[in-house]
DNA sequence: GTGAAAGCGCTAACAT
DNA sequence: ATGTTAGCGCTTTCAC
């Protein structure tokens, strides 16, 4: 039998003064007198006191809580949820947005709720859970284009931030990366190194990061002489990867540099032309986008664009901080440079 | 200027009825009138009525939340925390542990808080936030041995259950793979095709289950007549596979299969084994365990043993709710079985 | 600088 | 079947 936690008043008794007293210490709130200040925190250690956040919550209507929630438009099959959460964390990019995340969050003792919001049901549920007040504000990760949770968080004006830019617009901050000067990076490295029958496995077309990394990639070979490239378009995934290189090769066998709009298709691509007998970097050179961890794991290391994704989740997390605590009020974009990652494949 | 949420109060008044039976009909209480109930549903969809948690959880005692803490002795550096976080999720076993999680969690309206442990700090922070009742219980999943947060979570009697048996024990539920079937079934696998010079990449040995993966690994091949069998210690990274393969293969550079703890460590095997020349699985065979994703990801395939992760951290959620709802009160421990799953590796 | 007291919004025991 | 009421534990004016 676990007995009744001790309460503010508890300690006001074993100290010897009134509960706002003990609150005010609790709070670190100054007008306290040091000795009183440290009899009560005596107090506090030989109680064991620990405040209810219940009760706090219900007063300061906060819940120090933030939603981080991984939206998209999941698979309708029955595995549903539980497969899209594990298919969410195989891409390495969500354990980094994670750790960006906490590490902002943490020392404001601040905690994130994980949520997945692939259904309407679901994206229904998280915007009950912030309505209910059990989160202050939602960090949003969109898997697809056309989510559409950002504008029903925007219309019932809730908190929010999200991870991209969303495909139409809605008055939501956003952290963004700029994809267009990444798609540049990685067609002039190729360039430079020789390259010249360049081909891309870009990432889903609705989905603008994918498109501005293309437009990019586009741009700077024009710009070198080169109208047109071959283009095939991927899912994000190693296997989608995987498909669009090996039609690339089909359609263009004498393809000798390959820019992948991921580490993961960048991984599938290697994998098919070294089955296809080609050397990488040697006779295909392959630039990746993310600099994930499969870019260091994966064999040759990945020459990739490297994306600075705990910068951009921490500021993610202090836009909504702002936003939470009404120092900011308009929405923000905050849009982060990309860098080239010279490794093996390229 | 968001206007105060609408309360049971409200919603009451619009439907001219108390606020103990709008109470009611919000959590489902049978004793009440059709009529009324529908009334006060159309009064709640008017209101846009959403019921304050804090208010409730001050009642009621519930968070309804639990803590999925990942624990471990981190890093000391700097960087810690924010790393911590992303090299955890680097291994996709985290991920999966966090689909069976959500999955069980998710029908029940728990929800998952984040938190990592890697410090004496951010246990005592796992400690007081359960005290608090921000959450109800807490999901250990260790990364050490010599974790601390179990025997604290077991002293402070929070409810808790922990993924795989303590290194010492504890009076907390847990559940398990039987490691040592899954050694043995790895043994048996690689001496059934004709593998006689065989070798192991074991796990930390300070870990429960890398001993008894061991164990399982050598008793299989003890009972087949091979007494000896050179062993190295990896980390469960892919850095630490690399490592102790190229060891491996200096001291037995005719080893012809080899076992790895992981299928992090299997990957890093292979890619030394093919950097030195040697064809997977043709003059050397490997096998993994887990049936991580990248034993599908990485080249060859691989052979490895599956833990059904999903089911395991299911099952652990399970076991918490029950501590929780006060439906089981003894610690119990419930284990898997392990299963291999033949790809390419061996 | 400290205490008294009024709620925050909800549930649950009790009364009707 | 419905309403009345007493808290849950905390913060926060407002007096003193």
């Amino acid at each position: 039998m676990r007995r009744r936690a001790p309460t503010l008043e508890d300690v006001a008794r074993e100290a010897g003064v009134s509960r706002a007293t003990v609150s005010r210490v609790v709070n670190g709130i100054r007008n306290v007198d040091p000795e009183i200040r440290d009899l009560v925190r005596r107090a506090i250690e030989r109680t064991g006191y620990a405040p209810n956040r219940a009760a706090r919550s219900l007063v300061t209507r906060r819940a120090e809580t933030v939603a981080l929630v991984v939206s998209g438009a999941g698979d309708t099959t029955d595995a549903g949820q539980n497969a899209f959460a594990a298919r969410v964390f195989a891409d390495p990019f969500f354990g980094r947005v994670v750790g960006g995340v906490v590490g902002f969050l943490r020392p404001r003792s601040l905690h994130p709720v994980l949520m997945f919001a692939e259904s309407d049901d679901a994206r229904d549920e998280v915007l009950t859970y912030l309505r209910q007040g059990r989160a202050d504000g939602a960090l949003v990760v969109s898997t697809h284009a056309e989510d559409p949770l950002p504008a029903l968080l925007a219309e019932a004006r809730l908190p929010a931030v999200l991870f991209a830019r969303p495909s139409r617009p809605v008055p939501l901050s956003y952290v963004d990366l700029a994809h267009r000067d990444g798609g540049r990076l990685a067609a002039e490295h190729l360039l430079g190194r020789g390259c010249r029958r360049l081909a891309t496995i870009c990432g889903p077309l609705d989905v603008p990061a994918s498109q501005e990394r293309l437009a990019g990639f586009r741009d700077a070979l024009a710009r070198h002489g080169h109208p047109y490239v071959p283009v095939t378009e991927g899912g994000f995934t190693l296997d989608s990867g995987v498909a669009a290189m090996s039609e690339l090769l089909e359609r263009h066998p004498d393809t000798d540099g390959v820019f992948a709009a991921n580490d993961l298709m960048a991984q599938g691509a290697c994998q098919v032309l070294r089955e296809r007998g080609r050397r990488v970097p040697e006779d295909v050179a392959v630039v990746g986008f993310d600099d994930s961890t499969v870019a260091v794991t994966s064999r040759p290391r990945l020459t990739t664009v490297r994306q600075p994704v705990e910068e951009m989740a921490a500021e993610m997390a202090r836009l909504l901080d702002e936003h939470i605590l009404g120092a900011r009020t308009e929405a923000t974009s905050v849009v982060f440079e990309p860098e080239l990652v010279v490794r093996e494949s390229a």
